[in-house]
Order: structure tokens, then sequence, then C-alpha cells
DNA sequence: CATGAATGAGCGTTCATTCAT
DNA sequence: TATGAATGAACGCTCATTCAT
């Protein structure tokens, strides 16, 4: 019996994702710091003291929030760092490449509200609520340079030092999604910005 | 009389000094949101109430923690402008921005905690003290797509849109700023990530 | 039908029992006002919920965990009044503090827990939860009062004033029990104390 | 100059003294647990957050309430083991032992409310804000036992357990105390009372 | 002017109690 | 009937801001 799930459960996931959703829009709205457990809480319909049923803290609700998005991402750079140590000339290079850039672009597209949450507040100390974010950014960081050593170390990249161009990268990356999301790139076709982001990785910056 | 400044003047200086220093210097530590009035003040030497005879709250002191890093870029950028409205050929575009980036570089560091300071906090929404910052981010990002415009208008870059370089440009220097900061980038000579700068500058970020 | 007890009642029973033992253990542990009905709850392997079919609240709960006792305690200071009241001689006024003195450390023994909770938890105002507690003990006090004022008006004991007499027996009987529990009359054997008790109790206080 | 003491000193001593006359009047009234800071700053006529800059928290005041009297009990402990050090015969044991009760009795009358505090929530386990109370009473208990153990090792008191007649001693104290605090005592002379306290101890609780 | 005490709104968190499941 | 999710009033504590000294 029971087969579909009990509405316990239902309420449960149900309030999570609305904890979540007005958490992250308040987040985006106003900033991390200058919203609170009682904004959120209201903004999700249910009563102050019942968020603390579904997070310890607010800290563990940017963890939330960030976790689907942050799942994905790991399991995309896992791939891509696979593929670039089986590959074996300029063609499986691109493939590994092009392939990264389209997954997680898809995963920024179905997750864009985290996304830009996840710019806008990934930097400086990792202080309270931030802790998550400061985290996830560190993450992101030392994957791209550990993959671009990968595609150096099988000579399918020549660059002046890994971690410049690694870091070059996820600098432009940011700044171009957050200019999709704020419009300053209104008009943009998003493929031409991701070509000129495909470009910049496959020219090794262009410093040699 | 008193064309020497006066002791009063003297003192007003110097604790204004010491509220930017000290309030800086706390901002990098723990984040703009999570320091107090309080421990400004106390950092700076003096009392509490006193802050407020130098500054309006704490947006006003972010403001001015900012202002002589932002006048000095406005400069740079102003005089960058007038050098490219007149710049004929590459050579003149070489130089323009070479002499951009040098004068970036040694504002940024000249005013090393600020920089960091910027890095770390201009993003998100503008809301309370990170106002300045965030207007701050807005001007540098707006006036780096103007300068490219103008040397795309002038024939001296072909790039896929001027937008998307420039805001690549603006992002990779912000991380990689970032990376010289917080020891992710250790043992690379800066001059080599000035290079690797400048070559995406001049190279239009490859994408064409 | 139904002359045994059917499982429902059982099962009543039984919960009454896990609740008043988890209340009492966690009451011990770290105080009346320190615990709250979730623990209780929990402690008891039941629902949060589920307590307040039990008790109305925390109040009944305390009422509940001292009813035996306090109904053993009642029926013993009968009992001693009626033996006091029928008394005619020293012998038979030692006879009635004895047998007192005796049942009451006997019903003590049996509910040390209990006891314990009495001892530490029943001065001060009687607000909230503490309520049936100093009921218990201005009930206890007065009754050691009436004991003694019947004895003396038996003329079978001299004291200076009764109340007092009761009131510091009621006293050494507390903080002794109290010395017995938390270890500092570790190694006394529990009847030399007795001893001394009774003791006081038959030289009526020594003072006259 | 500023001989006399300067207006915020003068504040500063009155608003701690109205807080800790507001605590201990509503610590008696309604019970430690029961009242909130709130209450107590309300009391005391200043404004919540103001309680913070004198006080770090409940437990602080209650052992700032605690204070003037535990300082002079353990004054008047010490003389009198000094007292009894030196004691050669019951004429100075008489001395030392009634110099006490006349001390207590007098730090006890300066101190009643404190006092009364004291013997209401000095029981149970040293969670939170009790902590200092319990504190004190072992510390007064302790004592009682080392006095006697004193007054026994140099042949003075002839007593079956030395912890027994001290606490027997101090637990009468305690509720006798409490008796003509909350007018179980009415009309009995406060000697009367206190000469049987005596008599208690100088006849070593009688039991031998 | 400088000081730091006072103010009180507000935040994170808890918990007795109720109520849908 | 049992469960534990939901509610919301408090509570302890903080801190931007004001103001007496």
């Amino acid at each position: 019996m029971n087969k579909a799930p009990g509405k316990r459960e239902q309420n449960r996931v149900e309030r999570l994702r609305a904890l979540r959703e007005a958490g992250l829009r308040l987040f985006l709205e106003r900033g991390l710091s200058q919203v609170t457990i009682d904004e959120i809480a209201r903004e999700a319909g249910t009563a102050k003291g019942n968020f603390y049923r579904y997070f310890s803290d607010k800290e563990a609700l940017v963890a939330g929030i960030l976790e689907p998005m942050a799942t994905a991402m790991r399991g995309h750079i896992e791939a891509c760092r696979d593929a670039l140590e089986k590959a074996l000339d300029r063609d499986d290079l691109n493939a590994a490449y092009g392939s990264l850039a389209l997954v997680v672009a898809i995963t920024a597209t179905q997750n864009l509200d985290a996304c830009r949450f996840y710019l806008q507040e990934s930097r400086g100390p990792a202080t309270g609520a931030r802790a998550p974010l400061v985290a996830l950014a560190d993450e992101v960081q030392d994957a791209a340079i550990e993959l671009t050593r990968v595609a150096v170390k099988r000579g399918l990249l020549e660059v002046s030092d890994p971690r410049i161009s690694a870091l070059a990268v996820v600098g432009s990356t940011e700044v171009l999604m957050l200019g999709m999301l704020d419009g300053r790139l209104d008009g943009v076709p998003p493929t031409q910005v991701a070509q000129t982001m495909i470009g910049m990785v496959l020219d090794g910056i262009r410093a040699r």
C-alpha cells in the first residue's frame, strides 16, 4: 500500500522547495547578509520556527541552495578530466572542452538563480553563511587549474602557466555570465559568448 | 596666519585615516557585513560615537575607503580614452593599452587592500554599505566596454562584440588579481600575468 | 468481560510510567526548568504530541512524579499522629517517632529519585511547574509542626517552641538526605544518620 | 580636581545597584528561571541592551547579587577557623561558635533578600544561572564540615561523625531561616531560634 | 570636541502547544 | 490513537544610532 508518497512526505518536499526558492529569491534581491530568517519563512509561506526543522541555520540553507548545481558541476568536471586523460590529440581536447562548456552552460541554465547567487556572493572571507559559497568557488578554481594541468601534461595545450590560463578563463566566464544576467550583454547571442570562451581556452590565453 | 595646517585639522585628517584603515583591515578579515561600527572605532583607537563625526554610516566609510583608488582609476581611464581617440595605428593602441595596464597595476599596488576589498565585495545587489562598491564595479565595466568600443570604432581592434571582449578582460583581471592576493598564483611573476592580460586585450579575445 | 486489564489500558499505564521516569531522570540531571517537553517525550520513546494525552503540562507531570511518594508520606504522617494521640508515655513517643522514621526512610528508598527531585527543587516561589513541589514541602513542614505540637500537648515532649524543633528536624533531615545522595556522606552508615536524627527529635533539639 | 566621583561613575554605581536590586526582587517573586532579562531591565528602569553593559548574562548577575554576602561569609568562616585552631577549652569553643552565629546572623540580616534568594535557589543541578548559587552552597557545606572537624580534632567536641553534625546544623539553619522569612515562625524571637541552633552545635547533635 | 553609556528595534533561535495526517 | 510538522510568542543577545557628560 501507499505506493504514492504520503501527504507528509509531499509536504516536506514542498516546504523544502519553498524555503530554498524564497531564500534564493531574497538573497538575489537584497544580498545574503541583508536577508533575515524571518523574511525567508514569511516569503515561503511558513512560520519562522518551522525554518529550523528544515535547515539548522542560514548557512545550511545556502548549502542546500547550491547543492544541486554543485553536484552537477563536480560530475561535469570529473567527466572532463576523464576525457582529458584519454585525449590523444587536439580534436579530443576540443571535444572535451566543448563538452564541458556545453554541460556547464546547461547546468547554469537549469539553475539560473543559484548560478547568479553563486556569482554574486562567492567572494570574500568565508564568514558565516557565505562559507559554502566560498568553498564552492575554491573548488571550481582548483578544478579549473587541475584540468589545465592535465591538458598541458598530455601535451595538448601550451600555456605560459596553467594557473594563469585557468583563472583567466574562470574570471572571464564569471563576468560574462553576470553580464548576460544583468543585461549588460543583452542582444549578444549566448553562442557567441560561448565561442569566445572556448577560443580563449583553446588558444591557451594566447600568451606563450 | 595658519598657513600650515592647524593642530585641529591635523587631528581630523589622522582620525579619518585611522578609521579608514581600521575599517578596511576588518572588512578584509571578516567581510563587510560582519564588521560593526564598534569594532572599527575600537580598532582605530577612538570612541564609537566619534565615528559618526567623520562618516554618516558604514556606507560612507566604504565610499571613503574606495575614493582614492576610484579617482585614480577614473583618471587613468580618461587618459586611455584620450590616447585611444588620437591613436592612429596598432602601435598607438599598444601604447595606450600598455600604459593603462601599467598605471592600473601601479594604482592597485598602491591601494592593495582597497583593491582586494573591491574585488571581494563588489558583486551582488547594491544594498546598504555595499552600494559604493557595486557602483564602482559598474563604472569599471562600462568604462571597459566604452574603451573597447572606441578602439573598434577607430579600426584598431577587431572583435566579435566589444562587450564580450571587455567583460572577459575585466573578469580575467579580477580573478587573476585575486589569485595573486590569495596565494593561488604564488611563484608566478606578476609581469607574466600582466603580459597574458595584455595579450588577451590585443588579441581581442581571439574569437572572430 | 475485560476483567484483566485490556491491551489499551496496559499501554496507557506503560506510557505514563515511561513519561514519569524520563521526566524524573532529566529533571535530576539538568534541573526542572531546563528540561523541555520535547526531550521528555523523546527520552520516553514517544511522540511529543503524545505527552499532552497524558499530562496537561509540565506541572501535571511533576505532580504525577511526586504523587506516589506524597500519598505514602501523608499516610505515614497520619499514622504517626494517630499513634501520638494515643501515646501515654515516653516509650510510646519513642515508638511513634521511630516508626515514622522507619517508614519515611523506606518510602524515600523506594522513591529515591523522586525524593531527590523533591529535595532539589522544592524551595522558592511556587511558580509554574514548581508549584506541586512547593505545595508538598509546605505540607511536610506543616505536618512536622503539627506532630510536634501534639507531642507537646500530650506532655511527651518539652521544647522551647514546637515550630523551631519541627523545622530544625525537617531541615536537618533534608540536608542529610541530600548529603547521602550527593556523596558528601559516603561511608557513613545510614543507621547512624537515622540515629542522630531521632536523637534530635527526642531531645527536642536540646534547647529549653 | 574632581575629588567627588564624576557623574558617570555615580550613574554606573547606581545602575549596577538598580539592576542587582531589580533582579533580586524578581528572582524572589517568581523564581530565578522564570525571570527574563527584559523584565529585570524594565524593573531597573533601563533599556534591555544596557543590561549587558553591566553583566555578561543572568549568571553574572546572580554572582553579583551573591558576592557581598559570599565574601562576608568566607571571612567569618575563616575567622571562626582561626579561633577554633587556637581554642583551648569548651569556653573558647563556645566563644568561637557564638561569634560565628552572631556575625552570620548579622550578615544575613544585612543581606536579607540575597540570603533568602540563596536559600531558595541553591539546590539542584548547577545549570546555567544557578551555578553560582550551587557553588556557594557547596562551599558552605564543606566549610561547615571542616569547622566541625577542627573542633573534634582539638578534642573540644565529641560527635559520632563530623559530617553528620555539620550538615544537620546547616540544614536546620537553612530551614529555620526560611521559616522566619516566610512567616512560619512569626512570633518566635530570633534569639530563641539562635539559641536552639547554638545548643545543637554545642551538644554535637546529641548522638554519641 | 571626544567619550562611551543608553536606547530599543531587530535577529537568530527555542519551545509549549496545536493540529493535520 | 500516535505521530511529528507547524505555529508563533518569547527569549537572549547585538548593534546602529543618539546623547549626556
